[in-house]
DNA sequence: TTGCTCCTCACGTCACGTGAGGTGGC
DNA sequence: TTGCTCCTCACGTCACGTGAGGTGGC
């Protein structure tokens, strides 16, 4: 069903080009608290990020580019992803109680629903001036035709 | 047809608060020329403005928020506001020759089929991202479901 | 061993926020 | 005349950009 999955872990150069950012936001991100910084150094102090903790920083940016959040802002929103990536990754491994696998899908809950809430006042938002640069369009286009009409004439 | 045109003069402090930024951020873009500064001010030096001049700004602010356009490429983008906001103010006063209004409507039509291309790109975007969060929602309730079942049966 | 990528300061920048101190119009 | 809004510096802040100088893994 599930195509094989990824235990690799990425540098932080691979992350950034991979998301198409710079290795300074996610090493500025990480001082913001926004990602969980799982002290996961290797000895020379490199970073590493596992499949997890690259979808999670994904969504950080889909937060920030798509919806402008500050991100402070997208610190409480994101919360989900954190929790919901930490019961990903011990799901199988450590065994977490069902009640900590409960807690954690009921407090993502909420938090996706706010995501998408937001995401839809967008999209209404960008119909709407959709809808007048068509309108603009038109009138221009109305009115170039209008003045050739009327040196033709002429 | 059309409603009694506003011929009012607007403060920068009533500008500020129908469009919902502050007035630093206004004095900002004339600073950067994002804004037509008339020089229209009046005597003890307040900034005024007219109908057209909001309009424009309100565009600007859309470019901004909508599309997180930088302000450097909004000045590319926005020219074709300012070129018809101009058109608009002196279309029926000074009488501007067919030709200047010919170019202005030549110019601003493919700015305008810019900003609307933008757009769309944005919207498939932000459908893509509703999509992948719907997706994330029944993952949790259906997760969220077999835990409570098991849950019931033990 | 040689690059290449990583590291930590640390100052620069963009888009404003936020007073300080002063002048001007209803 | 009294507030209220406006003005111009000018320093602060958020979210990084951009080197400087140095260490570490394939």
């Amino acid at each position: 069903m599930e195509a094989q999955r990824d235990f690799r872990s990425y540098r932080i150069g691979e992350v950034a080009e991979r998301l198409g950012v710079t290795t300074r936001t996610i090493r500025y991100y990480e001082e913001l608290g926004l990602l969980e910084s799982r002290g996961d150094r290797r000895k020379g102090g490199h970073r590493l990020y596992d499949a997890a903790a690259i979808a999670h920083l994904q969504q950080v940016l889909k937060l920030r580019d798509l919806l402008g959040l500050s991100l402070e802002s997208i610190v409480v929103l994101a919360e989900a992803e954190v929790s919901r990536a930490a019961l990903r990754d011990t799901w199988e491994n450590d065994d977490p109680s069902e009640c900590d696998r409960l807690r954690i899908l009921e407090e993502a809950h909420p938090l996706i629903t706010r995501q998408l809430e937001l995401v839809h006042d967008r999209q209404v938002t960008l119909s709407r001036f959709a809808r007048e640069l068509r309108r603009t369009l038109r009138q221009i286009e109305q009115r170039r035709a209008a003045l050739q009409a009327r040196s033709g004439a002429a």
